[in-house]
DNA sequence: CGGTGAACGTA
DNA sequence: CGTACGTTCACCGA
């Protein structure tokens, strides 16, 4: 496989077909497809077959208001989408935030205001036809103030409507379309990947995580303890684990461990007096008084008890053993995925459990110093540029400062993210000099969020830094200034490499799909591919070719080289290479 | 019952 | 060495 596989990022104009379905829960669903000056609207299961030998025959760019409402039932019948323009996720690119109903997507494409988008009728529809704001025309998705009626939901259960609706849509989406080219070189292209990023979702969702049942369940039972057979079964064990902890504190047996303000107490008690409990708060004192170092302890237990115990296991690992949750294609904010159900957050002392199938393997792969390396892309500093040509960006950054590596790689996070004191401060003043291109984005960037105005990340993606922490305006509050600023340099960082991060999955999600391969974790920086044995060399090849491959469409020219550590291994624990 | 903050897991 | 997210718990006020 060469790049022959069509993929989600390609710029291909033209052929565009829309997908628009009834919403699920009102008796049979009908869908509608539009294409070439067609539209068929016939049962789900009909339009499904068709979208399957369409995809098949044209691979068309197919339009929807988002995946979850449209793509779904077409991933779960399998069908391997190659293209798509997202409108919820090209509005949240183009305008910022996370919430993206038609309404708002038809709203802003429109250039009319969001404010006045109409809210859907609360009870009875009788007197949503008497509100000034009804529809004149019942059969028009649009109402009289040029919006999309407020009723839509309801109004697009009735097949007769969905040709309306679909075009719509078409609209929508075109009109994004401009705007995307006008707001810059690249943003069309981000809405590709992201609408990629957003069927690849609905895949990570259907697919799930593979697990290692039992050897997960040994994992929680060494800290939770055996899986109870009752609820007193589980107060024992609870109790048990307390006891553990409130042994150190004669007299003080009653403190419930779970409330800080009491634990506070108990502390105090015993001569630690701390401002709050916090673990990092409470780390030196594990050898001043044994209390610390047990309810340390039990902290780590009672998560994995509480939310990573025998209850997580039972409602979100199928009878196939594999874990599941719903994917988000990018947050409210920078643009990062999001998972739920603990697939981002799975404690390392977990991982052991999540393992390959049997035949299969999983090609692990993790993007190294992927943020250095975004902003040397971004901010076009040729000298930044050029440490990135080492595997390793913080020695040649070293050498030019003529510090040690350590004290490179503290300064170079502490430009990109914050804090310009301490003991970083004497390297921060070399990068000033060394790399001043790049150090001035991200001073440009912190001075817009301080003033409230809002950025743009490479890709496109609008980062609206007035509405944050909306409280009070920009030029109010220095301390919440100050975070604004921080947060906007963070965010055209950590945006831009989910931007890249996104690509790099809908690239690999394309090329080795053939070989039986899925994706199934995406984790900010690394991948998890679980494919068949006997392609494991090859999909690992494909890792690697589509990194270099998504970031030469990412950033085309750009003298930036990004690297991925990739492997073949059983479980997620396993040691590289 | 819903919202909030503490706490902590991941990057 | 900052930012982001999701989950659970106790508490608060309705």
């Amino acid at each position: 496989m060469t790049g022959a596989a069509p993929t989600l990022l390609d710029m291909v104009p033209g052929d565009v077909a829309a997908l628009v379905v009834t919403p699920p829960g009102r008796g049979e669903r009908y869908a509608a497809l539009l294409h070439r000056g067609t539209c068929r609207t016939a049962p789900l299961a009909d339009v499904v077959a068709m979208a399957a030998s369409l995809e098949r025959e044209a691979a068309p760019r197919w339009v929807w208001w988002s995946a979850e409402d449209a793509a779904a039932p077409l991933v779960d019948a399998r069908i391997p989408l190659a293209r798509a323009w997202d409108v919820a996720e090209a509005h949240r690119l183009l305008h910022g935030g996370w919430s993206a109903a038609p309404g708002e997507c038809w709203a802003a494409a429109h250039g009319i205001p969001v404010e006045d988008v109409p809210s859907p009728p609360t009870d009875d529809l009788f007197e949503f036809a008497g509100r000034e704001d009804a529809p004149a025309d019942p059969d028009s998705p649009v109402d009289v103030r040029g919006h999309l009626r407020g009723d839509h939901e309801e109004w697009r259960t009735d097949p007769a409507h969905l040709e309306a609706w679909g075009r719509a849509a078409l609209e929508t989406a075109h009109l994004q379309h401009d705007r995307a080219t006008a707001t810059g070189p690249r943003v069309a292209g981000t809405v590709h990947s992201e609408s990629a990023a957003a069927v690849l979702c609905l895949e990570l969702r259907r697919d799930g995580l593979p697990l290692d049942r039992s050897r997960t369940e040994e994992l929680v039972a060494a800290s939770a303890g055996p899986r109870p057979e009752t609820e007193a079964d589980e107060r024992q064990t609870r109790r048990a684990r307390d006891e553990r902890v409130l042994r150190h504190v004669p007299g003080r047996e009653s403190t419930d461990l779970r409330n800080p303000a009491q634990v506070r107490e108990m502390l105090l008690a015993v001569g630690v007096d701390v401002p709050n409990t916090r673990k990092w708060v409470l780390e030196p004192y594990r050898t001043v008084h044994p209390v610390v170092d047990a309810l340390l302890d039990w902290r780590r237990d009672e998560r994995i008890a509480t939310t990573y115990g025998y209850r997580w296991l039972d409602a979100h690992v199928g009878p196939d053993d594999r874990l599941r949750g719903r994917w988000t294609a990018c947050d409210g904010a920078g643009g990062r995925m999001t998972a739920e159900n603990g697939l981002h957050n799975l404690p390392a002392a977990l991982r052991p459990g999540v393992a390959a199938h049997e035949g299969h393997v999983l090609v692990r792969a993790d993007l190294g110093q992927i943020e250095p390396r975004v902003l040397a892309v971004v901010s076009g500093d040729v000298a930044f540029a050029a440490a990135t040509r080492a595997d390793d960006l913080y020695a040649p950054v070293a050498q030019r400062l003529g510090v040690d590596r350590p004290v490179a790689k503290v300064a170079v996070l502490a430009a990109m993210y914050g804090q310009r004191s301490g003991a970083a401060g004497e390297a921060l003043a070399g990068l000033e000099r060394a790399y001043p291109v790049a150090m001035a984005l991200l001073d440009r960037a912190y001075d817009a969020g301080r003033r409230g105005e809002p950025l743009r990340t490479w890709g496109g993606r609008l980062i609206p830094t007035g509405r944050f922490l909306t409280s009070s305006p920009a030029g109010a509050d220095p301390a919440l200034d100050a975070a604004r600023g921080r947060f906007a340099r963070n965010a055209i960082i950590q945006g831009a490499a989910a931007e890249l991060f996104k690509a790099w999955a809908a690239t690999v999600r394309a090329t080795t799909r053939d070989l039986g391969a899925e994706v199934v974790l995406c984790l900010h920086d690394e991948l998890l591919v679980h494919a068949p044995m006997e392609h494991a060399a090859e999909v690992a090849v494909q890792v690697d070719q589509a990194l270099e491959d998504s970031a030469r469409r990412w950033a085309p020219g750009a003298p930036v080289r990004f690297v991925a550590d990739t492997s073949v291994i059983a479980r997620w624990s396993d040691a590289k290479d």
